[in-house]
This record gives structure tokens, sequence and C-alpha cells, in this order.
DNA sequence: GCAATTTCGTGATAATTTGCACAACACTTC
DNA sequence: GAAGTGTTGTGCAAATTATCACGAAATTGC
């Protein structure tokens, strides 16, 4: 694609910006300028140029950027102007939860296998998925060639939930469990954990 | 408490090192090093002694770190040695999961209050709370001194609810809607978007 | 058509953040 | 009790990241 010595906490901002454009595009606005994008998001003007510099030139001097097509080229770049399907381990309270929540597939995400190795909810339905056992993880998933994972399992297992994925050929980890997971090389992992963003506030309180 | 002017960047770190060194306390181990701690988390060691540098001297020369005191530390310095209370807006699905969620109760958050505008769901049982009506949320937020509020409404409603919430008192946010929130200084705002993080490892992917 | 205005893309500069390396200290071993 | 080893805290240097500010291009208004 694009020369790819990009500095990580750029591609971080990225989804940011297309989560805001989208916004904008859905609320019928047709050119933005870096002015009025980095107001709404909250951060400066500059900064958003020289991230979207960083990828091509996609506005006019004058004019702005028109929306639609910096939401084409932006979701290009992060690779999501196609589908990703996922798979899910660990169907708890909190895995129903996001086997349920219907905002993945608006942005073509779809969760497409469920697993757990608790027996007595192997052979559930959660929505039109079957939960299934956990010990034939590995061979399907490497079968279906999916890339992306979750982990919604209770912390002392998630690393070897990490590890059975990474061995099925999963390359990026959405982790739901409240501890660090080791990965390998070229292995992506995202941690969300409500508790640790509840922390980062209350040292500000008094 | 702590006068300095430490970077956001720091404080950010410390709920992670925290969350660390509470495994290892679970695992019986009673003293660390900055090295070992780095290793766990995936950061230089240099960093972790640098950071907790800006705090006080919580270590020893040649003996490393007392695991009990340095979590105890953190605590102080993330307000975490204390509980907080809570308030939820939004009581759909992705409410009803997060008030269920057993997880905060454990690190000293606790949700106390539900509110709601669907008269379809306020007077519905939430555990053992009950869903009150969004109407006569910044009163009793506010009569409350609760300080900390999540959001979990739809994107279009997340604005307005987290100015009612500001209104009431509230200065830090846990924002699950997938919009970015404008809210005055001194007012503390964390996203949650699993859609960004995704994003953010798709754009890695082949 | 031309001056005024807007806004981009970017090189230069400033600020922030990270990493290095070492003195100081503490524990261990012999 | 001295030598050896391990580990902290930190001044300084390096690397990274953000901001500034300006030329160039596009648009607008008269």
């Amino acid at each position: 694609m694009i020369a790819k010595d990009i500095p990580d906490i750029v591609v971080s901002r990225l989804p940011r910006y297309l989560q805001t454009l989208e916004h904008m595009q859905k609320d019928g606005i047709r050119t933005t300028s870096s002015q009025e994008l980095g107001d709404l998001i909250g951060i400066s003007a500059a900064q958003i140029r020289k991230d979207l510099s960083q990828f091509g030139e996609f506005g006019k001097q004058g004019k702005g950027y028109s929306v639609d097509f910096l939401v084409d080229q932006l979701r290009q770049i992060l690779n999501v102007n196609r589908s990703w399907d996922i798979v899910l381990v660990g169907a708890g309270n909190l895995g129903h939860a996001i086997a349920n929540y219907q905002g993945f597939g608006n942005h073509g995400f779809s969760i497409v296998m469920i697993f757990d190795s608790d027996p007595a909810l192997i052979g559930q339905k959660i929505g039109n998925l079957t939960v299934q056992d956990a010990a034939q993880m590995v061979d399907l998933v490497r079968a279906s060639g999916i890339k992306v994972g979750m982990i919604t399992v209770p912390a002392q297992a998630a690393q070897a939930v990490a590890d059975e994925l990474v061995k099925a050929g999963i390359q990026a980890i959405l982790n739901y469990a409240p501890i660090n997971l080791t990965v390998p090389e070229g292995v992506h992992v995202q941690h969300v954990d409500p508790i640790i963003y509840l922390q980062r506030m209350t040292y500000y309180l008094a």
C-alpha cells in the first residue's frame, strides 16, 4: 500500500477522524476543513493536516476536504473498505453482550464464530451463532482464514486463549480480559479495560 | 496531593502498572524490579523507573520494589484507595451488560444509579438497582455528590447526556457512545469504542 | 479580472518523551 | 569485611511528536 514508516501514533488517530467524518457524512456535510474537523475532535488543525499528508494530498487549498472522498481514502488506508470476520472466545456474560452488540456490523466487522470451553455453554445459541467447543478452535479458525479475534474469557485463561489464537493464524486481538497479553511480533493487540480508563480519570479528581 | 505537573502520558501508564502489580500480589510475589515489571507489560525498565520517580522514591537499590508497598502507593496516587460511586445513563443492552458486570466492584467502583428516558425501561430492575427517569437525573445526581458517570446511550443522544451530567456536577465520564464528546475544561472523558480499536489493528493487516 | 480570503501541504522549529549510562546504595558470598 | 552483583534514581542525549508559519493554490466578492 503506502510507505510503512508511519508512526503508530498517527495511525491511532485515523479511526477517530474516520468516525467523525462519517458522522458529518450522515449529517449531509459535503466539505470540511482541517480546522472544523480539529474543533470537533479536539486537536489542532495542523496535526490533522500533517497526519493526512503522510498518506497523500487529499485536500484542496482554499476549499478544504471533500468529506466523501476523505472517508473513502481513510477506509482504504485503514483496510476497512471490506468486511472482516471475527472469532469471539468466551461466551459468558461479556461475550454474550458483545455477540449481541449491533455496532460491529455497521462498520464491516462480523462475528462469525463463538467458542467456549464450558460444557454448559457449548451448543447454546447466541443470535444465529452456536457456541462451539474451544477444543476445536485452532483447527476451525485456521481453516476459516479469520484474522481477527476477541477475547472475553476470565483473566487467568486469557493468555492461553491468546496463544491458541496465534496458533490458529489470528493477527489482531481485541482483548477484554483485564490482563496484559504477550504475543509474537506481528500480532496486534488492543486492550479494552474500563477499570483502567476509570483510574486514568480518578487521578485528576480531588 | 501531588502538586507537580505530571504529563498525562505518564499518568495513563500508572493503571497498567497497578493492574500488573495486583496480579503479582495475587500470585504471592513480594518483590519485583523495574526490569521484571517492564517485561510483563512490554515497556522498558527505564521508563517505569522514570515514571515512578515522578511521584517519589519507592524502590531500593539492589533490591527492587516491594509489591505491596508499590500497590499501595499507586492506589494513593490514582485516588483508588477509596470507593467511587458511579451513575450510569442508558439502560439498553449495553447498559444492562455493564450494570451486571462484576469487575467494577473489585476495584472500588460501584454503580449506584441508572437512568434512561425510555418509559419502557424506567422502573425496570437491574441487579438491585431500579432504572430511574432521566428527567430527574440532574437533581438526583447533584444531590448525591457522585463525580463519575458512564454513558451508554445511542450516539445521537450522548452529547446531550454529557451536558446534563456536567450540569449535575460530574467530573469524569466514561463514554461508550461512538461519538466524540465536548465537555468543559476540568471534566475528564475517556472513550471506549471497540470499532476504533479494531480499525487501529486492521491498518496493519494485509 | 483582480484583490482579498481561505486553506492546504510542508520545512523548520519547539516541545515532549524515551532511552542511555552511571553513581550510589544494598544485598550476597566467600 | 571486601569483592562482586543487582537495581534504583537521574542528568543528559537522542528520538519522537507537535506546532508554527509561510508559499501556493483555489475560491469569493466586487
